[in-house]
DNA sequence: AAATACTTTAGAATTATTATAAACTAGAAA
DNA sequence: TTTCTAGTTTATAATAATTCTAAAGTATTT
């Protein structure tokens, strides 16, 4: 992903190319496979890479606004913290209880035959299918 | 639901059958339809019915022998708080965000056709649909 | 009844997240 | 440029859900 591409996910988000949003731009789209996280992991993931830390109100600011801005995805898990996806497309997740990760499933890996309909006055948004895996 | 059910559902999870287990066993199983909740609803709830107080930690270890018993289910739903429901069989939910709340959906009632294999070396343990729903 | 084991409880501790307010920085205007 | 202003970062405080703890209470065994 070319830099212009992070300050238009900066752009579009409502935000200034500041110093620590582009960084976190950076780390979290410049790359080729989904990244799945946690505010607390990416932010050592980022004091490693970078060797200045960033302040977590930041990181969860700019996380909020990246999804917003429907450049992240917030993941539904089971537990206390909240994960994020770089992986934005409609798609579905195992998660390996074991070992806390969670692994993208395509769209079009799953097919959903039957599906009851929504009540009353309500649409569907969304369907998501979780997969619990065990050893 | 008996009472001398009520007794079974604690014995199996390992509780005596003190004044509040059985108070919150009773508000728990002795219904028809199923019920979701949090800790802090089923207190509030507990709290109107019986107009005595428990204290919320008898209420998080009360509720949580009945998760590894098996007689509670913890349900994932995107947020801060622990949701909980009392029917335990394979089923799935509907979600309404704008209410906060959970609609069972039955097994039979989602088919799904194609799922990809799990990952090396682990198994599928459950499948979870999730339906989020909007106006 | 005495001793022992298990429970409840209030409140402290912990963890994730959000709010706050002072110090800082970028971009616009002069 | 320098100045001004609006937007940012940061450390820290506040909040909220959950878990821990230790003292007081209750039941069970002897």
């Amino acid at each position: 992903m070319k830099k212009i591409d992070i300050l238009s996910k900066l752009r579009s988000s409502g935000l200034r190319p500041t110093k620590q949003r582009v960084e976190i731009a950076k780390f979290l789209f410049e790359r080729d496979k989904t990244f799945h996280f946690t505010v607390e992991s990416l932010g050592k993931l980022l004091e490693k890479k970078t060797a200045s830390k960033c302040a977590l109100a930041t990181i969860y600011n700019t996380v909020h606004a990246f999804i917003s801005a429907g450049h992240l995805k917030e993941v539904e898990v089971r537990g206390n913290k909240t994960y994020f996806d770089t992986n934005v497309s409609s798609h579905h997740h195992f998660y390996d209880a074991e070992t806390s990760e969670l692994i993208d499933i395509d769209a079009k890996d799953v097919v959903i035959e039957k599906i009851p309909k929504a009540p009353n006055g309500k649409k569907i948004k969304n369907v998501e299918v979780f997969i619990n895996l065990e050893n």
